[in-house]
DNA sequence: AGCTCGCGTAAAAATGTCGTAAAAAATTCG
DNA sequence: CGAATTTTTTACGACATTTTTACGCGAGCT
């Protein structure tokens, strides 16, 4: 079961600090990329595609708060800050750049999980206003416990098949272009690489679809993009 | 403009510390709805549907986590708790419950101010979707989900097929010339290639009107261009 | 009439995209 | 560390779209 461990982006500099975090989170069931400066925080950012940010605001290079500037220019993922500055102007500037939580150095491990999980459950819940759980004919995808049903039976999915599957509930019905899947997926990166999309596009259709070779849900806009159908008139 | 100012309800028992949001609320134009206990913060947050609930842990008659879990049973409106429990265990309980923050008193005005923003800036991200429908007597195109229905039945375009309509659609009614179309649809280096604009004009033709060759919205004004037609005198 | 010009139509050739399979590389897990 | 899973790379036939090319029609002009 891969595709229920949320992968976490670390970007802080102190190593103590980090090898507490890291025995917390892996000791916790999740994976975890580590950056040390911020260049390389955004770089990872965008090809690791994870799903959330720890952010120490005092790195080597570039500030903190510049690095939740230039992510929220392409990704709502969610970012927790942690630093050693407790000035209140210093959480309002990092909160209103951004950032979604602000935890003050030194912190309880209890608390950081609590909060990771608060910031997950928002993902988990902010595309799905009306359900958790989207379902389409024999097809149920529950959103939270990462679990996709077809006619009852539990189908595994690898981590990009599921992102590319919630991604495209997400925009059900919308035909979403090969660069905007790609980014969404795979990270702003990869724009041109669409032919990982044919793919993976197949794969979900082999594990998903009736007669993967006349697809009656993802649908393909030739030169577009694919689409998620979901009014059968 | 009354409707536009955001919501919120406050359920907190201490009445100087109400005072000291009240003040800062309404400062910052947010209307408000006070509360001083759980039962009653909970009919209120019923009846007034607010767009965000401030929450004392320390209430009269019942505990604030029971209220938390009261209210996630039907709505997922953001809660931020304030409490004078500083302990982590507090902490954690109450964002395990459903609490999205939680701000240990005695806390700044202003990080609840910016705490209060990320709060109503998560739901915001939550309703972007819009409606882009253009109607035309038994043709509708949905621009969101680049979806072409004629009397009810999808109809398949090409990307520059619906490039053109959309293009059309644009300024619907208006003559666009030649070369405005070309530019638009081909891009700027096509300028002159305009029999192409024939061709596809007839496709679309085919595609959409009930005799194509005598065509209700796709119109031949002759030396100059085209204009889709909307007006049926 | 004969000619030209803009328009509509039709069918080819050329180009690019899609689906598929399977091997190589990387990652995760025991 | 080695096995298993997943991701990336590579290749190719089938197919859809775009572009090219060709021809017919009618209006206006000489």
């Amino acid at each position: 079961m891969a595709e229920d461990k949320r992968l976490i982006l670390l970007i802080e500099d102190e190593p103590q600090m980090r090898r507490f975090l890291r025995i917390t989170l892996q000791g916790h069931g999740y994976r975890l990329i580590e950056a040390v400066a911020g260049e390389e925080g955004l770089t990872q950012a965008a090809t690791r595609n994870p799903d959330i940010v720890l952010l120490d605001l005092g790195l080597p290079d570039i500030d903190g708060l510049e690095v939740t500037k230039r992510l929220r220019e392409w990704t709502q993922i969610p970012i927790i800050v942690l630093s050693a500055r407790e000035q209140e102007e210093d959480k309002i500037r990092a909160l209103d750049a951004g950032a979604d939580d602000y935890l003050t150095k030194p912190f309880g491990a209890g608390e950081l999980l609590a909060r990771i999980r608060v910031a997950l459950r928002h993902t988990a819940t902010q595309h799905g206003e009306e359900e958790a759980v989207f379902v389409l004919d024999n097809l149920t995808v529950d959103l939270v416990k990462r679990q996709v049903m077809l006619d009852n039976r539990e189908i595994h999915l690898t981590p990009i098949e599921y992102r590319l599957l919630t991604t495209l509930i997400r925009h059900a019905g919308k035909v979403m272009t090969h660069s905007q899947l790609m980014k969404e997926v795979w990270g702003p990166v990869y724009v041109n690489q669409s032919h990982y999309l044919r793919i993976y596009m197949a794969q979900l259709r082999h594990k998903l679809e009736a007669d993967p070779a006349r697809p009656r849900f993802f649908i393909n806009e030739p030169g577009v993009g694919y689409r998620l159908k979901v009014d059968f008139d």
